[in-house]
Order: structure tokens, then C-alpha cells, then sequence
DNA sequence: TTTAACGTTTAGGATACCCTAAATATTAAA
DNA sequence: TTTAATATTTAGGGTATCCTAAACGTTAAA
């Protein structure tokens, strides 16, 4: 299908579209595309059967359109992992060029690139590459806003998008880094943590909703 | 600019573009695209500077036209290489395939993946690959048709089209291969070759014109 | 040189995406 | 529960790319 419409089911599955309705407005501001726009697309998604959609109330992916989503992403994760180990790009520009060449991978090429990487497991963000992966992934791991203070974690992937990839790198906040929630303040919207040597990190709730950790 | 409008270039430059009108009839036959289709994107590539078209006379690249075409063949012929190379695709397919990823790739994607395929020559097809090796191509190989009856050549290029490809195989005529000229007839548009082993083999002349050789 | 064949353009339309302004529905606050 | 804020949709447009049918130019054969 056109690059376009992959756009948007692979936004809807970032928004969780598989499992809760998501509104044209998260849409529309992920996607920067006027509202108007985003419904007129929803109703061309539901033709489709990517999309099942409810005027006013937002959309869910069907198993197909989740299938789609899940192979856009991973061709993504798997131009990312090329870029990164063998073009030698940084790991903040690979997220451009990947979104770029995704739209054009056939799967074939996905195929044999995958082997040629040597069947890598996660993307340098620390996204799953593998489909089923990708599911469980979801199950072990949580974003840090959903943590509970005290548990001790390690960030395991952030939710690929420039300006975050950039605020947690100035954060001091890695994949692989070991950290502690000190405490979670939802009615001022602040967690507090502790990493390496004892060093204290505070990020807004909202924020930390890109910041997906494991327990440890 | 768009992938439509990279296309036309591309097969403007591929028509000898450079330096002779290239007719709406053979774009159009090309591109598999209508005759008026044509004559409107004519018009648009005018405005943006890429093209000189006299209205039913045909159409002639400009300066920054021919950079740009140069620009995707390269990019075109680096995919080809790492496809055939890296990832083990059959010499047949690359080409469909480096369709597509061509006008996704970025002028860096480009340069870094030039520089890990260790600066190539050639496409798996003969073609050159650096913009200015380019050029020197045009001038020092000629196609198969353009040769003199008892002239002895070296194939080093076919126009690569996926049929054409297909058909120059099942000829047995491959690049690299030395043949001899033996005979070439305007008036029947045959050409007559001899390849190794004293084995004959005959071609049209208008499929000669893309097969591309050098004099030994 | 007249005409037929063929290439090209004009006219009129379609679809995919995108927009703004205005109307309408929903939700949250008063 | 009425209102105000916010989200959504409808209405009306715009551009890029494509198409067919019909009109028009060019060229080469008769």
C-alpha cells in the first residue's frame, strides 16, 4: 500500500492501536497532518479492513492492519541496525533515513538483509526485530511512568522519535542503563531516579511514557 | 523532488537525453505511461528547471536535469551492487528492487554506502557508478549496433530492463565476454556475432542498441 | 501536393492526499 | 445540568499524477 497509508497504521500501532482506541487527535499531532485529514484517511483505512473505526471515538488496527504495521516496523528496525552497524551512521540519524527506505523494502529484501545482519534482535533504540518478539516485548517490559517507586530497572528501549532519542541522551538516560525509581508524583507529573553513582534524574510522567524498562 | 518526476529524468537520460530531443512517444512507451501524461509532466519538469521541451519536437535535459539523473543512476547502481554482493540477490532481480529504493536514499546514505562496498566501478550490469565515470563510458563504449562488420569487442554494458536482461542471457551473451562482430546487415536489422568456441550467434539490430561493448 | 498515418496536445475527468473555515459532537467544568 | 472547552466532522478547495476521447500538427507516401 502507499507510503502514506503505512504512516499512519504505524502510528497507530506506536499509539497502542491494537489494543485501545486512539483518537485522530494523537493521530493528527504524531503524524502533524490537519484532523480533517486524519479522518477522511481512518475512513480509507477502514475500506481497506486495516482500520475498524468509530466516528468520534477513535480507531483499533484489525489483525490485519497489526500484521502490516508489524512488518513496516520491522523493516525500519532492520534498515536502523544496518545503518548503524555497517553504514556507520549515528545512532540519532538512523530513525530519518530508516523511515525513509521502509516504504520501498520489498520483502524479500527484508528477508535477505535480516540474514546478512545475522538475525539481530533488537534495533539500536532496543526495539524488537523479530514479530513475535515484538509482542513479547510488550508483555515484560513497561514504561518507566508505569513503574512503581522503589523497583530497581533497566531501560530496554526508547520509543524512536528524534526529539526524544535527543532529551534522553541529555537526560543521562541509556538502553542497558541500570536505574532506580526513587519516587513517582502523579499530581505534579515527576519521577525521580536514581542512576549510576548514586547521580538523581527527574523526568516529567508524560515523558516517561516513551521509556520502556525491564525489572531487574 | 517526487519519485514520478525522478523516473522521467532518469529514462530522459537513459534515451540520450543529454544530447538529442527525446520524443513523448518513446518516454511514454518507456515509462508505460499516456502520451498526454507525458506532454503535462514535460511541462512541469520545465518549470522546475530540469528539462527543454519544444512542443512536438521532444525534450532535452538540462545542466541541473542531467546532474540529477546522474545522481539516482548512481544511487541506483550502488543498490545493485549491494543487493548482488552483500545480500546474494540473483543478477536479474537487483534491478527491480534498486527501483525502488533509489528515491529513498539520501545524497549520505549514498556516500556512506559507496564507502562500505568499497567504492565499486561498475553495477553488476557494466554500468559506471561514479558521476564522471559516467561520461567516460559514453565515450569509450558503443553499442553493438554502432560496431563495424570484423570488429572484435568486449561486452561491458546492458541496459539494464529486466527483459532485456533475460534476453541477452539466453543469447549466451554476458558482460565480459569477448565476441567478434562478423556481420551486420541494416537492411534485414540483423547482426551476426561470433562468441567463444567459434559459436554464432544473431541479434537484432534494434536490440543491439543495448548492448554495450568496447574494442579490444 | 494532397492525404493518410502517426505523434502530440487539449479537454474533461478520476483518485490520493493535503488544507482551512465552519458546523457539530463530546466531555469536563462550573 | 448548563456551559465552555476541546475534539471531530463536513464543506469546499488545491496539487500531483494518472486516464480516455477528440482535436490538431507533422511527416512521409502516393
Amino acid at each position: 500500500m502507499s507510503p502514506t497509508k503505512e504512516d499512519y497504521i504505524k502510528v497507530l500501532f506506536e499509539l497502542g492501536g491494537r489494543f485501545n482506541r486512539v483518537s485522530n487527535k494523537e493521530v493528527s499531532n504524531r503524524l502533524d497532518i490537519s484532523p480533517p485529514t486524519v479522518t477522511e484517511m481512518m475512513n480509507s483505512l477502514v475500506k481497506v479492513e486495516w482500520v475498524e473505526y468509530t466516528p468520534y471515538k477513535g480507531s483499533i488496527l484489525t489483525d490485519k492492519g497489526t500484521e502490516y504495521a508489524k512488518e513496516i516496523i520491522r523493516k525500519h528496525r532492520l534498515w536502523e541496525v544496518f545503518l548503524f552497524e555497517k553504514l556507520g551512521f549515528d545512532i540519532e540519524d538512523v530513525h530519518a533515513e530508516a523511515e525513509l527506505l521502509e516504504h520501498t523494502t520489498s520483502d524479500d529484501v527484508a528477508d535477505k538483509l535480516e540474514s546478512y545482519l545475522g538475525y539481530p534482535e533488537y534495533c539500536p533504540h532496543g526495539g524488537a526485530i523479530k514479530i513475535d518478539l515484538m509482542d513479547m516485548q510488550e508483555d515484560y517490559t513497561f514504561t518507566i511512568s508505569e513503574a512503581k517507586a522503589g523497583t530497581e530497572v533497566v531501560i530496554s528501549r526508547i520509543v524512536d522519535e528524534e526529539k526524544l532519542l535527543k532529551y534522553f541522551k541529555n537526560q543521562h538516560l541509556n538502553i542497558g542503563d541500570r536505574i532506580t525509581v526513587t519516587d513517582i508524583d502523579s499530581s505534579i507529573d515527576l519521577i525521580t531516579l536514581t542512576a549510576e553513582e548514586d547521580k538523581e534524574i527527574q523526568i516529567s510522567i508524560s515523558l516517561g511514557n516513551y521509556l520502556f524498562v525491564e525489572p531487574i
